[in-house]
Order: structure tokens, then sequence, then C-alpha cells
DNA sequence: GCCAACCTACCGGGCGGTCGGTAGACTACT
DNA sequence: AGTAGTCTACCGACCGCCCGGTAGGTTGGC
């Protein structure tokens, strides 16, 4: 549960340790609350209360409930990029770094769903600047995934993929496990993560032998 | 356009035939505007303003916000089991029948995600009641896909893949295809449903020579 | 004259956010 | 040692605004 300790960490480089924990806390606090509730229909005074301050108090740690939300989502990318995309990058194999993305993005979401939940959720609740940022940053990770996968087909493993759409489907899975998954359920969480890795390389990877056993085409 | 229009016909079978189609009007907008700024971020004015009317207005139609959203997401849960969950019953052999529950669900967001984007993300806006009919009626269905995978693991096409974690895994891929297709965008719906439903299928079927192409398991 | 289909005006309440304080720890100076 | 000043970490009270919802009309077609 130290999830978002680095966000606070990197927010503010000043002051002393004391004020670095209570700010964590309160971002750690607003992340498992904005996702349970959801941002809207979360209050300033909910957050204040899950940490023991009163609102008046809670402003002084924070500029307002927008830059609390951008700053959860920043946290949430920098965790994909460090957690993910870094590591991924320096796999050369396409399928290897394939399986690496939806690994490593699946086992961040098992671990602590908050932050990443939010991530995609709650793109409308910030101001427009930041939210192009947010979204742009999203976009270059869909492109990652879409480039192993045009990586993939050079290889000749895929055939009649579009790498877009593939990247998007694959994303879709992997960030519907936060809805599902819990830590207390049939399965643990790196037997979730296998089994999600596993059907995700079998839906991309080509079958010589695959077709269609009916035809889902008619319309009622 | 008119994917709300059942919905009112179903809640009033009473009145005449302009209130009806002001009532489907209402709900189809309301439906509209929760899908784009979310139901906790839309005021009751919004509505009534998309619809030409005052709030006081509207309230001669509703009975209340919750109510819209709980009418909005039970007429969506109607259109699964209609246009998905029933046709799809009809279909005997497990690979054929997942084909049709694919495709018939990825349409039905192409065609118009509201109401069903809506279903999905809006739970907590509702009452207790409300929301666990809902829910339940959502876990029917992922059960439904969840036999269907049992089935097909019992012909043999499918090996080391949990039913329930499959089921799971599809939907989020469906659901998803909501935030990212554009009806002006490269592809149209009906390439985009096909795309899917391959991936889908695909993701699902074994493949006698699958083997990990690295270790994703190394930890940074 | 009646009723469906609206409207204007209003209500209580909760929201995000701010203001002016202040207890108490710590420092500086005498 | 005493005390004045300073700064961090808060709090109670309040602000203006907008929310969902309602009361009590008004109007136009039958």
């Amino acid at each position: 549960m130290t999830a978002l300790d680095n966000a606070a960490l990197r927010a503010v480089a000043t002051a002393a340790n004391g004020e670095q924990d209570r700010r964590a806390e309160i971002y750690r606090s607003a992340a498992r609350i904005f996702h349970r509730k959801g941002y809207h229909a979360t209050s300033i005074n909910d957050i204040a209360a899950a940490v023991g301050l009163t609102k008046a108090g809670l402003y002084y740690y924070i500029k307002g409930k927008q830059d609390l939300l951008f700053a959860i989502m920043g946290f949430a990318m920098d965790q994909l990029d460090e957690q993910v995309i870094e590591p991924a990058r320096r796999v050369q194999d396409p399928q290897a770094r394939l399986e690496t993305i939806v690994a490593r993005h699946a086992r961040l979401i098992t671990q602590d769903s908050s932050a990443l939940t939010i991530l995609v959720n709650e793109l409308e609740g910030l101001l427009p600047d930041d939210r192009a940022d947010i979204i742009g940053r999203q976009r270059d990770y869909v492109d990652f995934i879409a480039d192993t996968l045009a990586a993939l087909r050079d290889e000749g493993k895929v055939v009649d993929l579009d790498p877009t759409v593939g990247a998007f489907s694959l994303v879709g899975m992997i960030l519907w496990i936060s809805r599902w998954y819990r830590t207390d359920g049939r399965l643990d969480g790196d037997e979730v993560v296998a089994a999600v890795t596993r059907m995700a390389i079998s839906a991309v990877l080509s079958r010589g032998d695959y077709t269609s056993a009916g035809n889902p085409e008619e319309t009622g």
C-alpha cells in the first residue's frame, strides 16, 4: 500500500519527512476513495476525514481537487512508464516484448489498481490542458503496443490483425482486470496475470487452422 | 439514433404517442450526456436544456435523476438480453455461440454505445436495490459466456483457460471498444466487429504450438 | 371549462474553496 | 533563564454557487 509514496516524493522535493509522509498518505487515500466512489462523487470532506483532517486543514497540503486528480493520474502514468514501458523497451524480440507489456501491466493492476483505474476512468474531471497531457501519454502507450504488434506481423507471426485494433483490445482486456479481480478471490494475482498474458498472446498470434465455426452475421 | 425508444415504450405503457416520443427523446438525450460527461457531472439542467425544457418541465416526465439512470441501465440490459443473449442461446455449437455473443455485443456498441457504456461505468450512482438488480443481470451474462467457454473446453478446443477469467477478459475487450471506436475513423463498424471477434476467438482457442517467447516474470 | 404540458420562482443543502485565527515547537537574543 | 518572535500545521466559520427537487401557477388545444 505504498503505491503513491513516490508521487509525493516527486511532488515535493523541499520539506521535512513529516510533511512527506502526510502528503503521501493524502494522495494514497484520495486515490482509494476516487477509485471506489468516483471523482465527482467524492467530496473534499471525504478525503479530509479519511486522513483525519478538516477540509481547511487538507488545503494546507493540496492546491485543489483537480490538482489532486491530476497528480494521481500523473503518478499512475509514471508507474506505467517505469514499470511497463521502459522494461519492455529493453526487450528486443517482439513476442517477448508483448508478453512483458501485458504481464507487467496486469501485475501493476493486481497489486494496486486505484491510480491506474482512475487514470482511465476520470479523464473528464481534468482541466483541458491536463487532460491533453494525460491523453497524449496514453496514446504513446497504445502506439508502443501497436508498434510491437506491427513488428510481430513483419515477422510473419501475425496475419490479418490491425495493430491499432489489436493494441486497444489488449489494453481493454488488461484494464478490465481491475473490475473483477479480488485479492481474496479464487485465483491469486500471479495466476490472473499468467492467465491474462496467455490469452493476450494467443489473441494476436495467427493460427493457420483458424476458421469460423458459424456465421454470427445473421441479424435479429 | 432510436436506441432508447423501447425503454420509454416499456417504461410507460399508458399515454398518447406525443408523450411517448418526448419521453423517448429525454431518455436518449440523458443517455448521451451521461455517457459523455458522466452521471455525477451531469445536472438535471443539462438534460432539460438538451431537450428544450426547463428543469421543472423535465420533472413532468421523469421521477428523478436516479430513476433516469436506472431506466437507462435497465434498457441497456434489455438490449443485451434481446440482441445478444437470446440469439446466442439458440446457437448450439459452442464456438459459433461464442462468435455470436462477441459479434453481436460488439455490434451493439459500435452502433450506439451510450446506454451500454453507462451500464458498466455508473453502477455506484444507483440506489442499493437497483444496483443489486443490475449487477445480478450482469453476472448472469458473464456466467453465460463462462459456460460457453467451459463447453468449448469439454470439446477439447480449449486447454488451460479458466472459463471465468476468459469470460471477463473477453467482456473487457468488447466493452473497451466504446472508448476508442469513432464512427468517422479509419475502420467502419463492421470491420471493427470482425476484427475484435477474430481476436476473441483466437484468444480462447488453444494453439498446440504455443510457447512463451521469453520470460516476463523478471521484476524491475 | 378542463386537463396536458409546460413555466417562474423558490427551497434546503452540500459543494469547493478561503479567511483569519492559533497552539505549540523551535529559534534568537538578552 | 526568560521572553519575544517566527513558522508549521492545523481549525472553525464562513462564502458564493449550484445542485436536485417542488409549489403553484399559466397557457393553449380540445
